[in-house]
DNA sequence: TTAATTTAACTAACCAGTCAATCAATGCCT
DNA sequence: AGGCATTGATTGACTGGTTAGTTAAATTAA
């Protein structure tokens, strides 16, 4: 169907409502956000998120999913690039601290539903699991195993090898409030987050290589070909 | 003063209430939580929250004390442990590990007070950072620091070797709703627990030590020593 | 009696969600 | 071309239910 001037007005209205609920919900949680915080954020009566969206819970739904899709696209595309296995599983964690710097509403938000859905009230989770992890989670594992049977990686099994490199990155982020607080340190300048992404993926490099000379030059030469991506979303600046 | 068997009950009375918010907040977040979700836990009229506690934010404060309190006791009598430094810290992973597991509702208020605090409006946490987080981690700095010096462990950024140790478990928890989802496995089944902590403890003890063997000898030696702990906080039976 | 503890009943504010009305393109008819 | 109905997009004003917080009275222990 041919798009008319309005309706791609329509859809920029759309677009703005998700994107100002994805930074309300990820300060504020799916009980703590407003509605009309959100609809004065997206220059927007309330009433049209209502237009667009049936209720609340629907709306967040379309949060998560928009931006599990993104992390998801994100990192298939990684995991298809035309390098060795190891060096896409050395990318694939490179990203995801990336992920968490420049996009850090997208980890709160999935945090939050994490802490939601054990609680056993969620439903949208069952969908994002589906449809953005699963595909994700298949994939990361396949490569993994390639990497373990060319010899190329450690023979570790796959999960817990994600559980620690994965867990490094989103504890890093997840504690420096509380770091900053505590020391005199603050883990988020520009300087020590740099630092610290050095850090965790040569560790990584050294650690599940075969080859830990290798594994070292290529995390370096991944680190050297990856730019710091800029924050995309900063924090707001307290009132 | 001396307690009477009436300020006794009051206390008794409180304690619940206290109890009882731990719970709630840890499961809704501060917004989400109701107070009359609280006093019908407690088995209490709602007013007397008001009676204890100024308003609903000063009883979460309270809260977050209490949990941090616990939290920092517990850490500070393993750290004094009469044994070598890297021992302590292997105690000390697997205390962290048992702790989110048995106590999940405490990880779980944390983490969410650290996402509030990111968005600047917290003042909660401030206190907790001195009371509860600096004595803490001033001890536990010292107690790698010892282990360095003494070459027990390995010469690297304690700090960061932290991340990886508690990352790591924090992870492991974090990520289970979703794991569950996407694979055949649920990972807070016993015996995956199990697994998950002797993998993260002898991972940890193959890393840090400069003696490798001796690294794996303490670790299976403390995990052999400490039984993993009762739920003390099962999830609650979803409606 | 007195002071600490506990409650039932109430209120004021807030907030998700609704509705009727308006506005702006698009196409149609003549 | 110019009026005119149609359809989608948008809004101001409202409401009903929920919930944090209050009050004044009742209960209990010492």
């Amino acid at each position: 169907m041919p798009r008319t001037r309005q309706t791609a007005h329509a859809d920029h209205s759309r677009d703005r409502i998700l994107h100002a609920a994805i930074r309300e919900f990820s300060e504020h949680g799916l009980a703590g956000a407003r509605t009309s915080a959100i609809a004065s954020a997206a220059r927007v009566n309330k009433a049209l998120l209502y237009y667009y969206f049936r209720d609340k819970e629907a709306l967040y739904a379309a949060a998560l999913e928009e931006v599990a899709g993104k992390v998801a696209d994100d990192a298939l595309a990684v995991l298809g690039l035309d390098c060795s296995a190891g060096e896409r599983v050395l990318r694939f964690a490179l990203q995801h601290f990336d992920r968490i710097f420049s996009r850090h509403g997208f980890q709160s938000l999935m945090q939050q539903e994490m802490v939601r859905f054990r609680t056993g009230q969620s439903h949208a989770m069952r969908i994002l699991a589906k449809k953005a992890f699963e595909p994700m989670w298949d994939r990361t594992l396949e490569t993994v195993g390639d990497g373990i049977r060319s010899g190329e990686l450690c023979n570790v099994d796959p999960m817990q090898m994600m559980y620690t490199a994965l867990g490094a990155n989103v504890f890093f982020f997840l504690s420096s409030p509380m770091v900053r607080l505590v020391t005199a340190i603050d883990p988020l300048d520009p300087a020590a987050v740099a630092g610290r992404r050095t850090a965790a993926i040569e560790y990584l490099g050294q650690t599940i290589f075969t080859d830990r000379k290798r594994g070292a030059r290529l995390a370096k030469a991944v680190l050297a070909a990856t730019p710091i991506p800029e924050n995309a979303f900063p924090e707001r600046k307290t009132a």
